[in-house]
DNA sequence: CGCTATATATCGTCTTCTGATATATGTGGA
DNA sequence: TCCACATATATCAGAAGACGATATATAGCG
């Protein structure tokens, strides 16, 4: 599972969002690092769909423009639970190499 | 940077090694999840020494066959050290809207 | 003699991310 | 009034990357 894909599961899990709100969250969740182009965006949303894990929750009119919501399924959050151990496991296996290579001082910022 | 290229330069940040070795190792970082096959391994390996983040290390003949060992460098090595806590941040976040949501009951999980 | 593990490498295909493009409305400043 | 910008949707072509299949070759075991 992609970095984006990841981050709009988060975004989406946090609490239904539409299209636009996804993106302002999911540059919120990485702090900018990651700003998703609506080319991606909506890749992702179709195949969050396609594999069950979002499903459309409502349509908006908001300020004259239609806001078209998705909400995490079940299964998608039992996805991104699953996906968020693995990466866990991953980043243990890392910083336990870097620290052995005398790398990485400060534990404390993996950890914070 | 996708998992298998992830893994790939934690299993060489562990020390230097062949194809092969990388393969193994990865499969015991990832605890079997993850499976390399040829085609990913040698595509990742070529990006790897094209970005400068490993290079070349020695060959050796074992048992009649040859072993192409790599090495990280020290480009290598930051990359890995700056994914890990990207990884790690996404986590954090996850972690924190799926406990908001009641999942999540053994947090000692993500933490272990 | 054949099967499995070790060890290298290439190729076509599929999935996915990106950038470009298109359309349309509300808001604020010049 | 007009322009730029934020909001909001959607599509498409191209590039990157992962995967499965395939190929070649040796060592060890039954």
């Amino acid at each position: 599972m992609s970095e984006q894909t990841f981050l709009v599961l988060t975004a989406l899990a946090d609490e239904p969002r539409h299209g636009y709100g996804v993106v302002q969250r999911v540059q919120e969740l990485s702090d900018g690092r990651v700003r998703l182009r609506v080319g991606t965006l909506y890749g992702v949303l179709d195949r969050l769909v396609a594999d069950g894990w979002a499903e459309p929750d409502r349509e908006e009119i908001h300020q004259g423009r239609l806001r078209r919501y998705y909400r995490l399924t079940g299964a998608g959050e039992t996805a991104l639970a699953e996906q968020t151990r693995r990466l866990a496991a991953n980043v243990d296996a890392a910083s336990a190499v870097l620290r052995a290579r005398g790398h990485w001082p400060r534990s404390a910022e993996v950890r914070a």
